[in-house]
RNA sequence: GCUCCCUUCGUCUAGCGGUCAGGACGCCGCCCUCUCAAGGCGGAAACACGAGUUCGAUUCUCGUAGGGAGCGCCA
């Protein structure tokens, strides 16, 4: 039998990293093995599911490139399968009809609780002779009184639980509507899900599952119970931890890659190994060496990532989610250099690509002035001579190139015996407007031939009005 | 309260009875250098605690402490 395994959000909000993580380990067991992953929207909850959150956890998946074979199949449309299978069960007992009150379930979960027990439901509508009248009942599966249950979690190992701590649970409300614990389990048997991996906040739910997919006569999947991920301070991971929603952190400048590559080593590894291409992953993936506590989302170690792949990943791919920030800060890329080659230049001087497109401004977009203090600083009266030499130098340069730029300022500071410093730092003003950039080369090249020489003459004009107005 | 689960540097982790407890991010120092980075080299930094088992425990068992999850007509 080929391997099936499936990821299963409610749409009540965005894809946030745990989501994400445990759709990527779901994407690379199927991948592994040649299997096949289902998308699955659990929906049933129609108070708090929209439409705008499905299209966001597609939009987050696509983004990230988690591709699905078979869905997105949504819950609500299957009512008439799951109703089908509530009839069958209530038919010959297997569930029953329960008309207790809102406040007498109040009471018995009340009355444990004060007396240290576990709140259970008493069973009280199992065997009841006649239906009361006016009341719309729930429906409650049948849980067995004896035993106890037991699976083998692939992260967790053995975990047994006694019938006896379990109870009938509602598995359809009044209006017919069924519920997840129930849902899950007949979309997972229709389905053919061999392995349920999820978020290890369902262990608790797993054995009531495993009893009702044994009333239904089916053999229940394997299941694999991944940890949660935790904020940077150790705490639930929440709004308060900034970028929770995958899309977020497209928005903050992350690559797909980069993302992808951390979640994966958050809770796995594989030896030394912290870098991971997607086919790598694909190998070498399995969920049974996934750890078992939760970790802590570190973003420096995120942009460690984002700034490997920025260096590593070919330019014109960096360029390509380069080019959507370029759009969001309202840059036009056609008015400067090549994505390609300015990534070239930018990969390793900035964490994310929302950076490097607001430090890449300069280069296509008019210098309006410079900055006060660099300006205060480099553009000096001594800086006169360099500069102007450097303009007429610039100006006969048929090669506008990196090697070639680089001689033409190496040689000049080497005929007016001054250090490249005295030279390199009020270009760098004169050419950006402050005193941070690219390599001198570099910078002139991304600037381009006529802006530089132009902005160059901005710079000489600069120096001889405050010759002007502080004459030595 | 009850049930289930977790515990190696600040963080992510390696370890599967005998290791100077390894790597990575971050941090610190040095080198390189036209700025800022990147890069290179080096450094500080961990087995929660207590009992067992054993010649020997980070590793196996049991407790304690701490943490998490669940106990819905939410998923």
């Amino acid at each position: 039998m080929t391997l099936r395994t499936r990821f299963a959000p409610s749409p009540t909000g965005f894809l946030h990293v745990g989501g994400a993580r445990t759709a990527l380990f779901c994407y690379l067991e199927a991948r592994h093995s040649g299997g096949t992953f289902v998308l699955r929207i659990e929906d049933t909850d129609r108070e708090r599911s929209t439409e705008a959150s499905v299209q966001a956890i597609l939009d987050g998946m696509q983004w990230l490139g988690l591709d699905w074979d078979e869905g997105p199949i949504y819950q609500t449309q299957r009512f008439d399968r799951y109703a089908e299978v509530i009839e069958e069960m209530l038919a010959d007992g297997r569930a029953y009809h329960c008309y207790c009150s809102r406040e007498r379930l109040d009471k018995l979960r009340e009355d444990a609780m004060a007396a240290g027990l576990k709140p259970r439901y008493d069973g009280h509508c199992r065997d009841l002779k006649e239906a009361p009248e006016g009341i719309a009942p729930v429906v409650r599966f049948r849980n067995p009184d004896e035993g106890e249950v037991s699976f083998d979690d692939r992260v967790r190992g053995t975990i047994s639980i006694s019938n006896a701590e379990l109870d009938d649970l509602v598995i359809a409300r009044p209006d017919g509507t069924p519920t997840y614990n129930f849902t899950v389990v007949v979309d997972d048997m229709d389905m053919n899900i061999s392995d349920v991996i999820r978020g290890d906040d369902h262990i608790n739910n797993t054995p009531r599952q495993i009893n009702i997919y044994r009333a239904l006569g089916a053999e229940p999947p394997r299941f694999a119970h991944v940890p949660m991920i935790l904020g940077d301070d150790g705490a639930r991971l929440s709004k308060r931890h900034g970028a929770v929603g995958v899309m977020q952190y497209r928005d903050d400048g992350y690559l797909p890659e980069a993302l992808l590559n951390y979640l994966v080593r958050l809770g796995w590894s594989h030896g030394d190994q912290e870098v991971f291409s997607l086919a790598e992953m694909v190998e070498l993936f399995r969920i049974d060496d996934v750890n078992r506590k939760a970790s802590a989302f570190n973003t420096s170690k995120l942009d460690w990532l984002n700034e490997h792949y920025m260096k590593s990943l070919p330019p014109e791919r960096v360029a390509q989610e380069l080019a959507w920030h370029f759009k969001d800060q309202g840059i036009n890329a056609a008015e400067g250099p090549a994505l390609e080659d300015l990534v070239a230049v930018q990969a390793d001087r900035v964490s994310t690509l929302k950076q490097m497109a607001e430090q890449s401004r300069v280069f296509y977009q008019p210098l309006e002035q410079f900055d006060a203090d660099a300006a205060k600083k480099h553009l000096r009266p001594v800086a006169q001579a360099p500069l102007q030499a450097l303009a007429e130098r610039l100006d006969g340069l048929e090669d506008w190139q990196p090697e070639a730029l680089d001689g033409a300022i190496r040689s000049l500071a080497e005929e007016m015996e001054l250090g490249m410093g005295k030279i390199a730092q009020p270009l760098r003003v004169a050419l950006t407007g402050t005193a941070v950039s690219p390599s001198i080369d570099k910078t002139l090249w991304l600037v381009g031939k006529e802006q530089s020489l132009q902005r160059i003459g901005m710079a000489l004009a600069f120096i001889a009005e405050r010759i002007a107005e502080n004459p030595a």
